[in-house]
DNA sequence: GCCGCTCTTTGCTAAAACGCAAGGACAGAC
DNA sequence: GTCTGTCCTTGCGTTTTAGCAAAGAGCGGC
């Protein structure tokens, strides 16, 4: 009798930190009334100023969400993969998507409207506990960002976000650390607040110190520890620090 | 029978927006294990980094919210006034306060401790709904201003800062809205990611447009409508409307 | 293999913002 | 009143960042 296909969303959303430690009947309940739909590379899941009308997760693929500003400027918020929640916004009471979503490759995702949602988290206070949990983590995580754009100079932004992108997407290879997706100067120069010409400048750097092997959309760390030195303004090595004492 | 203290606290709770649509009984039960405590000016609510144990309500006075930098900087997230919520993070599973909450005046803020929270979160479902609305509003807020650091420049910055301050803390005078609390170019340097120079210059510059009148901490908007101009970058307006109309 | 598109680099110039230094202005303490 | 500490202003030189223009590089389509 059990429907095989909702038992398998079950079990895979259980994985996801929204639905963790959740009794398997309020599994059960959330998979039965979550929806699917696809979408294709460069379209969008929605777009800001859309109504708001779902939560969604994404199940495969990867979305980027972006405001515009009046004049045209595109600033990427952050990217979304597999697991993680988008278009929070619905369920939580914003009646316009305040950003787009657009996949940056073949994505498919779950989703359930806002009513939907609202229902599941009176009937399941630790749902909605664990909402609460991640929405705080995403203001902390806004609020660090705000505090970085006002106070550090853009090349040790752009090395915070080399690292960022490696944490998430990072794929060990022969010589470095590469940033498993294709990422342009100009994704870069949105993602940290300045524009593609001064991102090229300071790439070039690196890569002639050595610190990093670019390509194009194409960014290998090799050697993490020096990028990490640049983000956190730490004091440069001494050159030979080993004889001393 | 009636607790009379618990009672006026529970009717003063029903006008936050956190404690909107609850029943009274509900009401009552927030407040009955409400805790309140009082803190003077320049001291701490709570100190970024300390351990974040209570989500508080400000009764009354004031409070900034800042972020010190590992170089010394400060930043201002934002100012609660009387109703807003601070300190939240601790009932919504974030481990250490991520900002300071430093009286700006001598205040008395409601709090209640995470466990507590976290029961009347699971007792009382549509606070915990509260809940999400409200940090989901956090959210649309700090996106904002990520894109508006990301892409504008400082004097638009500035000229935003002031017109929200204007709208929190306007108070109508004879010749123009007074921001009515103490306010020095410093802060408003940490509150758009400048330095007090720049804003000073800023501020001297409009002063002699005559949009604006300062003085030592103290701000008069004359003409708004000029610094919605500057803030959302409109063509500037023509130079003889006036004697028509 | 060649074409065409997009992405990237870099010299150069200009604009924006920073930040020191020195002096002025204001408010509260005594 | 005068003193003292804090806040504010502004000239000036410096640093940082922006952004055009033009040329180079990489990749997919045909």
């Amino acid at each position: 009798m059990s429907d095989a296909p909702t038992d398998l969303i079950a079990t895979r959303l259980a994985r996801i930190p929204l639905f963790h430690d959740l009794t398997s009947a309020h599994l059960k309940l959330i998979a039965q009334v979550a929806q699917r739909r696809h979408v294709a590379r460069d379209a969008f899941f929605f777009q800001q100023g859309d109504t708001a009308v779902a939560l969604h997760v994404l199940d495969s693929g990867q979305v980027r969400m972006t405001q515009l500003t009046s004049e045209g400027e595109q600033v990427i918020l952050r990217f979304i993969r597999p697991g993680d929640i988008f278009g929070g916004a619905s369920a939580f009471g914003v009646k316009t998507y305040p950003a787009s979503a657009e996949a940056t490759e073949d994505s498919a995702a779950l989703y359930w409207n806002a009513a939907t949602m609202r229902d599941l988290f009176i009937r399941i206070p630790q749902l909605a506990l664990n909402a609460l949990e991640h929405t705080a983590e995403t203001i902390v995580q806004l609020q660090d960002r705000v505090r970085e754009l006002q106070t550090e100079r853009v090349e040790r932004r752009v090395a915070r976000a080399l690292l960022r992108l490696a944490r998430q997407t990072g794929k060990r290879i022969e010589n470095g650390v590469l940033i498993d997706m294709p990422l342009s100067r100009q994704d870069l120069a949105e993602m940290t607040g300045t524009n593609l010409y001064s991102v090229s400048r300071i790439l070039s750097a690196w890569e002639k110190q050595k610190f990093i092997e670019t390509g194009r959309e194409r960014i290998v760390l090799c050697v993490p520890h020096q990028l990490v030195i640049i983000a956190e303004d730490l004091p440069p090595p001494q050159d030979s620090p080993k004889h001393s004492d």
